[in-house]
DNA sequence: CAAGGGACTGAATCCAGGC
DNA sequence: GGCCTGGATTCAGTCCCTT
């Protein structure tokens, strides 16, 4: 093509045929949110019996297994041809689809740098108590080989995490409140609209102001959002007229900022929760072990669970160090880590020293 | 096979080859760690233990790739022979490999519970500052089908992480430190020995304690030290004789625990089920008296046949206390035990209290 | 106005056992 | 295997309304 490529605007039509319409390396970064293929049964209820709204769209419902596969690797191929040379890729999904993805990127000949985890800060619980809570999206970030020169902002990142380097998980809230677009009648205009934190980290990570963005799965524009935000161009391709309309609109009312220390946002630093489990799981304590409070007046017995289970005046107690602690006292609350000891030589130590042992060895990853 | 598989062993040999000599459907679950040195520079050996060449070339590339996806393959189809219906397979793997291993168990049939990312708290810095410090690995957790009933110990990881449901994203540090096994020259003996925090949240999660856990790539034991601390049964597969002495050495010196009690979480879902009948029928409640809802918006009359009958706007009712508790809040599902009350002169009261009552009625019966 | 309670929501492969 | 029914099951955060 001679075109040159016209960029800060949406391209309405099916990804791939658009894909095959655009100039070969031309793109300095893909960032791709694809359909995530998840096949959901019939409807989920909450205990309280209202009704999640599941993703049940027309674009994420594919005929099979290998349909999807097929689609994937098409869109992936032409992604490869429209990346420069030392360009790169980012495809976020889920257990559902990333490893379709990650096997066909790496049959294609990407190259991964990083997988990156998105730790979400709330989400969804298993309302059943099925399987462990789905708390996390996965991203890759791949080059076209391994002799690719990228751009990784290595400094930018580490200041973004306070002085450390950055990791490959990340923990960012979902996207809800006001960030999240609504329409006129309330409801959500995208099922699975991104937070704009999470494209800042790729964004500001993978690309120099001026690079030219390609989100071939637009949806409500995130991706032009935060690249207009950082002074980047931007290229997205979208079929449903709704999602575009919505995004053109949120885009016009982006204003661009040249600072960038404007957006680090200081991260909120609590100090790490520790479960009592933790300590039992660790090794710190074992499955079985007697504890007992400072005047040796009570004993409990360490479950394999992290739970405890102790006999007093009262009857028998079963539960959380806290729970058991003050059931044997009759106490309507109690300080677990504090109210329970080990036998050492020495005396009787609180168990609060072994959490200060964990949160010692913690204090290593920051967020 | 006829012969009975015996277990807390370890069996010297190729995993692919071991595994094929072990009889189908004997296992309970599988955690697998298998080699992921794809183009490091180590070896890589095909299915039929011929060697590949580790040369970064195109073609050689390609011919390693297809040779790991070759023996991942392989060893996974002998690994879902060996499962019993309802048995579960772990996978451990970093982006070098685990999309590859991910797409493989689909392909096979496999159903995908849950990803699970361990968070190492004390990650390798990455010192060029060329990417992102690879801070974690993923577990994909599966089972044999859609259908299949699996073990989740709920409860047990609920009360692991005090209270809370646990999360699909798991902090751990890396093994090291007493846990870390050395050689006499002080050199550790395995290159990439697991925590056995990250064992012990694998087992108790996903079998009951005697279960059968198979270990393909058993190293120096991890699997089997922590089984058999957690009472279940082990078998470990390894060729290399130097990790399979210190492996034998480290198991030898695992105290089980042997208390039930200790090791088991319990479950509403596993306590027997009361019919309401009972209740009536034992004369808890007598038929014909009232029952109110916590608000006292509703009241239904018991029957004779532990059924009941009740008004609402929504009309006349008869069923059970849980079509019927359902029914006149309009809601499509409702468990009676909670929703119903007795009034007392303290107060209404669930008529769950009356199955705890019968519950400990007949447990001393069964004493 | 501050504090507190209740409703609502988020990429979800979300039940188990008996007949 | 299909159908029916008992009855178990949620965390963090935002927004709105009441006290």
């Amino acid at each position: 093509m001679t075109d040159p490529l016209r960029t800060n605007r949406i391209y309405q039509g099916d990804s791939i045929e658009v894909m095959r319409s655009l100039p070969s390396a031309s793109i300095d970064m893909i960032f791709a949110d694809p359909p995530y293929n998840m096949m959901l049964g019939g409807e989920l209820l909450r205990p309280d019996n209202s009704r999640v709204d599941g993703v049940d769209d027309e674009w994420d419902r594919f005929e099979s297994q290998r349909a999807y596969a097929e689609f994937t690797r098409s869109w992936l191929r032409e992604a490869r041809r429209l990346l420069k040379d030392n360009g790169t890729i980012w495809v976020i999904g889920s257990y559902h689809n990333i490893y379709r993805v990650g096997a066909e990127l790496q049959d294609l000949g990407f190259w991964t740098l990083n997988d990156v985890v998105w730790r979400k800060a709330n989400p969804m619980p298993n309302f059943k108590g099925t399987r462990f809570t789905n708390a996390h999206e996965t991203l890759l970030w791949c080059a076209k080989s391994a002799e690719a020169r990228y751009t990784f902002n290595y400094e930018a990142m580490k200041s973004l995490n306070e002085g450390l380097q950055m990791r490959s998980d990340w923990t960012l809230p979902l996207c809800n409140g006001k960030e999240r677009l609504k329409a006129e009648d309330g409801k959500k205009v995208h099922p699975t609209q991104k937070p704009e934190s999470l494209l800042y980290r790729v964004i500001l990570s993978s690309t120099h102001p001026g690079d030219i963005i390609l989100d071939p799965f637009f949806g409500t524009g995130t991706t032009g959002a935060v690249a207009k935000l950082l002074g980047r161009q931007w290229i997205g391709l979208e079929r449903d007229e709704a999602y575009i309309a919505a995004a053109r609109q949120r885009i016009a009312q982006v204003e661009p900022i040249k600072d960038l220390r404007l957006l680090i946002t200081p991260s909120k630093k609590s100090e790490p929760r520790i479960p009592f489990g933790t300590v039992v799981e660790r090794g710190l304590l074992a499955p079985g072990s007697l504890l007992c409070d400072s005047q040796r007046r009570w004993t409990a017995k360490v479950r394999a669970d992290g739970t405890l289970v102790a006999t007093s005046s009262h009857g028998d107690h079963r539960g959380s160090i806290h729970q058991v602690g003050a059931a044997v006292q009759g106490a309507p609350a109690c300080n677990g880590w504090t109210f329970w000891h080990i036998d050492r030589p020495g005396g009787a130590v609180p168990i609060d020293v072994l959490r200060q042992q964990v949160r010692a060895e913690l204090e290593a990853c920051a967020l």
